[in-house]
This record gives C-alpha cells, sequence and structure tokens, in this order.
DNA sequence: CCATCTTTGTGCACGCGTTCACAAAGACAT
DNA sequence: ATGTCTTTGTGAACGCGTGCACAAAGATGG
C-alpha cells in the first residue's frame, strides 16, 4: 500500500514557515474588518489583539513577506490586505468541487467565506441520483459521474470531500486522476494519495474530543485519581 | 477589552504533551476500525500507517499514558481503546448544546461521531422563532431564550456554536454565563472568553486558503515570478 | 535641524515536538 | 533452559516555533 504522506513535514516554502502560512488568513480577517470600517492604518498591537495573537509573533510572520511596515505608523491596511492575499494566491480564481452534498456539503456550498477569497465553486457533486438538479446555493447537484469531465473542463485544482467516511477514498482516486492536486477531506479518514498532491483535514469530532481532554482535567482537578490503577477489562 | 486566551501556550496537561493529546482521537479511530473487525492486537508499525502518522511518533505518544503494549507482539487493541478513551474522557457522558441550526448546525447534529464518542446532543438552539420545534436529527430546534434554561438543568459543559459570525460573541457570553466551560466555534471570528474556558475554532475557509497557497507554489515553481516586485497599489 | 516619541524588524535564547537509533523485554522455537 | 527474533519504550540530538527585549527607523513637534 503506498501510504500518501498527508501533510509535509514542516516544508518550509519559499522561506515562509508553515506556521505563518497558517496564521496569514486569520491577519488576512481581521485587516479586511478594518478595511470594510476604512481604517486606514493599524499597529502591530491592535491586529494582532484583533486576530487573537502575539503581537510580537505577527511582527515576525510579517517579516518573512518583507517589510511592509513603516515605523512609528503601524501598516497600511489596503496594502497589507493586497500582500497577504497575493501571497496567499487569493488575487487568482481557485475553482473547486465539493463531492458529497449532504448537509455538510450544503454548508460549505452557501459558505460566504469561499468566494469572497478568490474561491468560486465549480460544481455540487453526489453519488445519489435523486439529488442531481436539484439547487443548492444557486448550484444544480450533478452526478459524481460527471467529476472527470468537469475537472477537466474548468481546470479544478482543488477538490473538497463531504462524503461519509466509505466513500472518501474512492472519490479521492477519482479526483487525483482527473488532476485535483488539493483536497480538503472533511471525511473522517485517512486519505493515500500520491507524491505531489496535499490535503488537509477537517475533523470535527477530533475537536470535540479534544475539548472532553481538557474539560474532563478541569473536573476532576480537586477530586482523588485511582489514576494508575487497572481497569476491569484486562490485556490478554 | 479583555482579550481571553484562545488556546493555551502549550500546557502540558498532567505530563501529557498537548501535540499527543491532539493525536489520541486519530489513534482511537482506527484503533476502534480494527476493533470492529476482530483484530486482536496491532503493532505499532501498523497502527502508525492506519492513522496516518510516524510509528515513532506514536510510540512516544502512549508512552506518556503508560507502558501498554508487549514487546514483540504489540498493542492488544481492546485495551488500547479503553484506554485511550478514558484518558480522552470518553467513557462519561458529555451533554453537549449545539446554537446556529443552520446547514452546518444540521450537520453537526446528524454527525454520527458524536454521539458513538460519549457526546451527547442536549439540545439544538436558533435565534430564528419559525425554526422551533423542526425536527433536526430527530430532535426539536428551541429558542436561543431556553439556552441558559437548557445549560443549567443538563449541566452542560461544552457549547457548540454553529452561528454567523456577528452572533457569536454574544452567543459565547451566554453560553459562558450559563455555566459553559468549553466552545466549539466554527463561526469566524476570534471569541473573548475569560480564564478557565477553552476555546477551539475550526476554520472552513482557512484551511482552504493554506491550500490555495500551496497550489499556488506549485503553480508557480517553473515560472519566473517577478516576486520582490511593486504591486500597483502603493501605500499611503 | 534637532530632540523626542512611537512602532517596527529582528537577534537571541528557550522550550516543545519530532525523529533516530538502540537497549531492554518478552514471545517462541528448539 | 537457552538462543533467536520481533517489537516496544526511551535517551539523546536536532530543528522549528515562540516570545523577549532592544536597536534602528521614521514620524512629529518645536
Amino acid at each position: 500500500m503506498a501510504t500518501g504522506r498527508s501533510h509535509r513535514p514542516a516544508t518550509r516554502s519559499r522561506g515562509i514557515p508553515e506556521a505563518t502560512v497558517a496564521r496569514l488568513p486569520l491577519y488576512l480577517r481581521a485587516l479586511t474588518a478594518l478595511s470594510e470600517r476604512s481604517v486606514p492604518t493599524v499597529s502591530s498591537e491592535e491586529l494582532a489583539a484583533a486576530a487573537g495573537v502575539n503581537s510580537a509573533k505577527l511582527r515576525k510572520d510579517f517579516s518573512y513577506l518583507g517589510s511592509y511596515g513603516t515605523r512609528g505608523v503601524g501598516y497600511d491596511v489596503e496594502y497589507l490586505v493586497y500582500q497577504i492575499s497575493r501571497e496567499l494566491g487569493l488575487t487568482q480564481d481557485w475553482p473547486v468541487v465539493i463531492v458529497g452534498i449532504g448537509n455538510l456539503g450544503a454548508a460549505l456550498a452557501n459558505y460566504g467565506g469561499f468566494a469572497s477569497r478568490g474561491f468560486r465553486v465549480a460544481a455540487l457533486l453526489d453519488a445519489d441520483a435523486s439529488l442531481a438538479g436539484r439547487l443548492v446555493a444557486g448550484l444544480p447537484v450533478r452526478h459524481i459521474d460527471e467529476l472527470e469531465a468537469i475537472v477537466a473542463d474548468n481546470q479544478v485544482s482543488i477538490g473538497v470531500i463531504a462524503t461519509p467516511a466509505g466513500a472518501a477514498q474512492e472519490v479521492t482516486d477519482r479526483l487525483v486522476n482527473a488532476g485535483v492536486t488539493s483536497i480538503l477531506n472533511f471525511a473522517p479518514t485517512v486519505l493515500s494519495v500520491p507524491d505531489g498532491v496535499d490535503v488537509r483535514k477537517v475533523d470535527l469530532s477530533i475537536e470535540l474530543q479534544i475539548l472532553a481532554f481538557h474539560e474532563q482535567r478541569k473536573a476532576g482537578e480537586g477530586r482523588q485519581e485511582p489514576d494508575g490503577d487497572v481497569p476491569a477489562v484486562m490485556p490478554a
């Protein structure tokens, strides 16, 4: 089994650390909000508070992009919006297909955060033929068998998987075969992909489990734990 | 403005590193799949492949929980499922409320990964009164004004926010006031919470933007980039 | 033109996370 | 019982990310 690498082991793409790249969308959102309020400039301290990060970290992040600030003044909001957008590749059009139009797929199709950032939903696909033709977010749902043609015709390079876990790998294989090189996976499965294909995973229940861990710790803070205790079930 | 800390700066809760905690749900899922296939034992190598991680990392992760493996054999699947579940606090019942029953909220309510891991949806809440009473995933949608009573009556400690960004902070304040101490936030906003309250964020569009960044890098690999060039728009 | 004040950009140190590589431990065969 | 073989558990090294703290840079006022 060719187990594809899901996420690069901290590849520093063109000198920009992965951790910084992951924060750029955060800054971009905060800056967009400032821009809509016609705020001309912003200091690292203010912007950091708005984005929920440390100001030193923010300044270091920006320093990887270049020296876009003015000492004593701060950063020009519009200019920075442009620079970050360009760096993230959001100044160009990214056609995406969403596969699996259940509740989650519909939520994604309706999500305003996509269209406003250069992402264009090229098509909604589902294996359920009875869904075909129904309008979701103004787009007709199309049958999964049209996948290859749609990807080719629209030069789609990004696919979003919102199918049940069982279908995710097959959909992935078809997407990759058709030419998709980036996949956002909402299905709770580990996907195998060839080298050169990026996969990012969003798992709804994992986050909840992490919260439960910390919540348990809070609750059991005063209480005496049996801790190293042996459970009822013993190993073979 | 009291800007609440969103995520602890790598607090090592009870000796278990945060990074390890974040991977435990991954292992748990892989182990559950093995358990369903009645596989009795599994080696770190096999399990690591199934979970999509490095085997050395997996062994080190498990070593924080204790010595649950048998050298020369591997790990007992059932035993490990139990240990990880207990560590994550999934052996107990966690009532959660979901606020904002749009497409995303409905998707979350229907998501099977919750119920199967100790999470019980105590209530679905929405500000839209016309939704009240409608059944989603077998549960009636209730009005947001019932929030405080529901949280108190069911001893809810975990809240899930799937509202539009504009409503997220107000909902958060009400949840926290009512006694919720862990929040999973799907709204694209930075939430302010008092100390002692955990917030985890899932942002649908951020992941897509990170993919776009890498995709752009792939596309522009051979091409000559102007790179440090000055854009048409100049800063003030 | 000079002094002062604000805010950036970054050198440096520290700590966490990852990975390697191997000794210890146990299973299993003879 | 003894040796071999498999696989765990972990010591140690390394690299990345974070945050402090400050010098450099520029704005602003006199």
